[in-house]
DNA sequence: TTGAAAGCGCTAACAT
DNA sequence: ATGTTAGCGCTTTCAA
């Protein structure tokens, strides 16, 4: 393995000093430098196959274009759309990130997050965050520049937010199915320890209220498929009367719709099934899902831009981001027909 | 913004030198250093709120524990898994990853390479590989420990590759069908310029050839649903006597089952149709699919095995690893019962 | 077991 | 417009 070229081969290569190659070299700095002396440079550099050693500039110039991004899980698609609205808008900017994974543990967030400060990340982007969180509350310690994603903190003025408006959402959905019909709606509540379960259930129990429409909840310990089918099982042991499933996400819809047609129930006509997210995917489960349509790239991009304003201009207010969803409504809700009317 | 703590803040508090705080820090060195000073050392680094600068360790010792991975796209779910599973492997090994998005763009992929090679990455690995890849030949020629994963290019010798057996897999599919009594199969063929699209194809017809069934063959432009419902409508326009279709991937098979459906068939009835890869929801859909199933987060593990034994031991002969799929039969296949028989 | 000093590759005062 | 020099924070010889 034969070494790198440095900017001093380049240098004694063409006998002049390293810091005029670095200058002919460096955009904010070639205005510096003669004409002549940036095309020699730029050709010998090419040459001699010189690749520049950010890690050594990130030393002197404190400063690395690196940020971090915490994730629970990426095998969720919700977070690859994270990272990839974050990623488009960071690299735009000549920043790289490391993604690091929770795995939706606290602690362990901790460690990475320990680890992505080491490394000198320049701030940090949060989508796993808990309502109560030790990891968000060691980056305030740090007082590294931070912007939770997708999820909030309880005590929300102490960082930037960009979040989903989960109010106005579960306003599309409960009157979009009061629309068709339904009277009887239930809640299938996600975990309340983070925000989205809370925040859908308050709202979910509000709008009802307001709408006049009958709102019961069945609360489930996770927001995935296996909750949506457990759930379900609760659902009809409990001998509900609601005509209308409202799932916290798109994947619990998906563990209702399996586990309602397992049981023989045809839907849309017997139950009608809303889903939340708008995931990947949600248009292929059959009958395709009726949903509330977050971008999760656009709110990624939105808390790139938000990092970066704080890491180039540390210290202003704190802002708080809500980015409105929109309704998507396809074959999983359907007109109620009350059973008094079914012959 | 308060300055950060440095291991020189530590050795003065200390009225130490520098040398010995970081040889009481570094596993390795503590063995050279005496017992007090060690438990000194470390309680007055936490109580300063010593954090290591991992950067400037990087320039140091010329090591950067950083890796980075080739993706084409990270909303397909497949490079999700595969993130996860050399992140897992690497993280183990003290390794951090940048990830990369080529965007199914060669150009794109060397431009990022370029720049994970300028951070000093140790290794690179690429799940993003065409049959002729430029970034990839770019890697070979920069001479920078690479491994392959997913994907291969055309001349399989210059790198270590980490590979589902696809053979392997096209064979499961065709006995599958032909032991539910189809005779007359179709492949939805996946793009020529990718080697899974042509490891697919070359084995449906070879073992078609093999067990004597009859191997037909509709020629995709790409990866995704859309192609499959494109392909439906081109198959059904053909008048192909076929009873069965085997789709390169399951994101194919989806837009296949989408399309039939909608076009009034009964699925798995008229149509059997098979997918490949087992991907995230490809069990969600309706009816579930039967597909091949593909562990790419094991393929990853592997890969990011390889690549740490290519970097800590660099010059090995290059290694290809075929890892085999297993069969997963659920409702989007079933016996094909002849026409003539059918009254 | 500890300290002094050099240096990783780069950039940025400061000088010319 | 270019060169000289110092130093980013760390590790690691070399010396004691």
């Amino acid at each position: 393995m034969k070494k790198r070229v440095r900017i001093k081969d380049v240098a004694d290569y063409l006998g002049i000093s390293t810091s005029t190659v670095s200058r002919a070299l460096n955009p904010n700095t070639t205005s510096k430098i003669s004409e002549e002396v940036i095309t020699e440079v730029r050709e010998t550099a090419i040459k001699l196959g010189y690749i520049a050693d950010f890690t050594a500039a990130c030393l002197r110039k404190q400063k690395t274009y690196t940020v971090g991004i915490v994730v629970p899980d990426i095998l969720n698609p919700l977070f690859p759309a994270i990272i990839k609205g974050a990623q488009d808008y960071l690299s735009q900017s000549g920043y790289v990130t490391f993604i690091a994974s929770s795995n939706n543990n606290q602690s362990l967030a901790a460690n990475e997050i320990q680890k992505l400060i080491a490394r000198k990340v320049e701030g940090i982007i949060i989508a796993s965050a808990f309502l109560k969180d030790k990891s968000v509350q060691f980056c305030i310690k740090q007082n590294i520049p931070l912007v939770l994603v997708n999820r909030s903190i309880q005590n929300e003025h102490l960082t930037h937010r960009v979040l989903n408006d989960d109010a106005y959402g579960m306003q599309l959905s409960i009157d979009h199915l009061q629309q068709l019909g339904h009277r009887h709606l239930i809640h299938f509540a996600g975990p309340q320890t983070i925000s989205q379960g809370k925040e859908r259930l308050e709202a979910f129990l509000a709008y009802c209220q307001k709408k006049g429409v009958e709102g019961e909840v069945l609360q489930l310990d996770a927001f995935n498929v296996e909750a949506g089918v457990k759930g379900t099982d609760a659902f009809l042991k409990r001998g509900s009367k609601a005509s209308a499933v409202l799932a916290a996400n798109d994947l619990i819809a998906m563990g209702v719709i399996q586990r309602l047609q397992q049981k023989g129930y045809h839907l849309p006509e017997d139950y009608s099934v809303m889903g939340f997210n708008g995931m990947f995917l949600s248009d292929m489960v059959h009958p395709s899902l009726t949903t509330v349509t977050v971008s999760h790239q656009q709110l990624a991009e939105q808390a790139a831009r938000l990092l970066l304003q704080e890491v180039e201009n540390p210290g202003g207010p704190k802002q708080t981001l809500l980015l409105s969803p929109k309704l998507t409504i396809r074959n999983s809700t359907a007109t109620h027909i009350p059973k008094i009317l079914q012959n």
